[in-house]
DNA sequence: GATTAAATACATTCATGTATGTATGTTTAT
DNA sequence: ATAAACATACATACATGAATGTATTTAATC
């Protein structure tokens, strides 16, 4: 019954990739062992072989989670110097796309927004906060930049602008999770972006 | 061992109260009925005899929530033909007095946000979309009488426009609820809504 | 031959729901 | 008005099922 490493690496991947759908489904505390083992045709036995606990499952799936929303934004805020309207803008595009094309992406951004932190999660919290602790850090930095460079006037107020932009992206995004079918986001993106954020170039 | 009617009613509200305020705190999923009834200080039976099951604690609380965020804008954009810009600034200033001062409406609307309904809960979406869909409709209608009064540009593409000013007030709203220590929103407010939404008369 | 991936079997815990008990309120007939 | 008949608020006790975690086994790799 014993399988190799890499099979038993592929095992792990099978359950991590199912455990998160499930998840998703069902939602995080809804969501048995069992579930898990059948929607990735394994026994339990080979979950509590992998893992120590449940959360320690979504702990790894949220490790290997490498795409996330806060590194999109900051690749994006490190890269360039443009104007943060553009930014912006660019932003918001390659979220949605990416959203709507992946699903491993698009699973894991909306469990984080529909499952409470506490009990057996909460260092997941603090790991989640963190992450966006860093993310309005690196776009205070990368405002300030754009004072110097010109590309956003000296007069506004980067803590508020910076609670905009967070604002503005978040709630097009959880609109989107939540309301797509019925608002048809996409159609009528450019215009969003256009009203959602002042442009100090203008 | 019987109460009067009135203090059964009494006991009926106390069980929504601590229910509300347990689900809130450990997730609706996590928050069983011994833990409800030791929060409100009655034993399982009564909670028994007052709910059918669990989601109809919740689903009754919903009712009750009658002071909820689609009503305070729907009272906002029936009211006037101001500015949407302005309108906009208002209602967002006027629900996060509510969240910060109102515990049951703060609980409430958080616990929508991290609540994941499905399963037991799916008639509580419907409920939910069903009245976004209604609120977003009533938006509609408000900003096409201010582009006949003139408070808005004729030029303004209305479903761009709608979709903005709901990200725009859901944005700030979850902000606000998840990460409000970190970014002391109150205190940047007019200006974060300043930056938030085109204003189509300047 | 030792170790390990993963299945299986089992013991324990815990939540649910129901059935029943009981004290008290409410209603109705006189 | 009041007492009997009934309904109701809620507690208690228990039966059931389900999920967890662990201990054990199997079988293949290393």
């Amino acid at each position: 019954m014993r399988r190799t490493k890499e099979e038993a690496e592929k095992t792990k991947q099978k359950i991590m990739l199912a455990a998160l759908a499930i998840f998703n489904k069902k939602g995080y505390a809804n969501t048995t062992y069992t579930d898990i083992a059948k929607a990735a045709d394994v026994t339990r036995g080979a979950i509590y072989h992998h893992f120590f606990c449940k959360s320690d499952i979504l702990k790894e799936i949220a490790i290997h989670h490498k795409d996330n929303i806060n590194q999109i934004i900051e690749k994006r805020i490190n890269q360039n110097c443009d104007s943060p309207k553009q930014t912006f803008n660019n932003v918001i595009k390659i979220l949605l796309e990416k959203l709507s094309n992946d699903a491993f992406f698009r699973d894991f951004e909306e469990l984080k927004l529909k499952t409470n932190l506490t009990g057996e999660l909460v260092h997941l919290k603090s790991f989640f906060d963190k992450e966006f602790q860093v993310g309005v850090k690196h776009l205070h930095e990368y405002l300030r930049r754009c004072q110097k460079v010109g590309t956003l006037r000296k007069d506004i107020n980067i803590n508020a602008y910076s609670i905009a932009i967070a604002a503005g992206i978040t709630g097009v995004l959880e609109l989107y999770t939540r309301y797509n079918d019925y608002l048809d986001i996409e159609k009528n993106l450019p215009e969003v972006c256009e009203y959602l954020l002042y442009d100090s170039n203008k």
